[in-house]
DNA sequence: CACAATGTGCAGACTTTACTGCACATCATG
DNA sequence: CATGATGTGCAGTAAAGTCTGCACATTGTG
């Protein structure tokens, strides 16, 4: 059950995006400001609960994320779904669908996909 | 910006689904066995912030959502779009389209939604 | 009235998050 | 080798979230 705090998932996002960094870097490209010392301390939460790693480069050490952001997505879609959608997500989909108001070339492109879901289930992997 | 704790959420889930309960009474459909004074607790801080309202009624008090499940699921939806879909709904729609196996009448119903999207968009609003 | 059953108010304790501060380590370079 | 820039380790504070204990209030029944 992959969940984080806000401050973790802050950090998190960073990592996901840019590989493996130095805190200082990861301070650079968050989204608030944050104190250095703060933020080290998200990433040495991170680290303990296994789901960053680090190795020394230099003086300094470099934080990459191992748990994947798809794993964290899916567990977090799991627990919204389970809390406000009986637990289907066939539900959310049609709640997405009724609530919002789709452009021309999404709903070709949602067509297309419910027309034809073995095969885009198929090259889910290339 | 609507957002519950675990343990706060699980008592307004039981309060949307039952309406107006005595203490007792949400303790007893709680999804896990919980006491009595922790789950007053968590009713208690609902009260102070607003989500939920109290009425005596003989020597107890009842309970009611006052926040509804529809603005806390769109909250909860948008910091979730906003975390890992680029803040794009469409975006969350195509990926759980393409991840789920849909049943002969998910895709019908889908297919008609995608169709008549003016019909379902006119009929929320005014 | 007495009393058990049921309920309430409230003061906490314990845990987890979120952050701060500071002394010490490393290293290039003048 | 002295120094300043850059990093690290670690202790500690503060607030939020979770949960407990207990004294007191209300009500139905004998």
């Amino acid at each position: 059950m992959t969940s984080f705090t806000p401050g973790e998932l802050a950090v998190m996002q960073v990592l996901w995006e840019h590989g493996e960094l130095k805190p200082a870097e990861v301070q650079e490209r968050f989204p608030e400001p944050i104190k250095n010392p703060a933020l080290r301390s998200y990433l040495k939460i991170l680290v303990d609960k296994g789901h960053v790693s680090r190795r020394k480069v230099g003086k300094a050490f470099l934080y990459k994320a191992i748990t994947k952001r798809n794993s964290a997505e899916r567990s977090t879609l799991r627990s919204l779904i389970d809390a406000y959608f009986d637990g289907s997500t066939t539900n959310l989909i049609l709640n997405l669908i009724r609530r919002e108001k789709l452009s021309e070339s999404e709903l070709l492109e949602l067509k297309r996909l419910a027309d034809e879901p073995n095969k885009s289930a198929a090259e889910k992997k290339k």
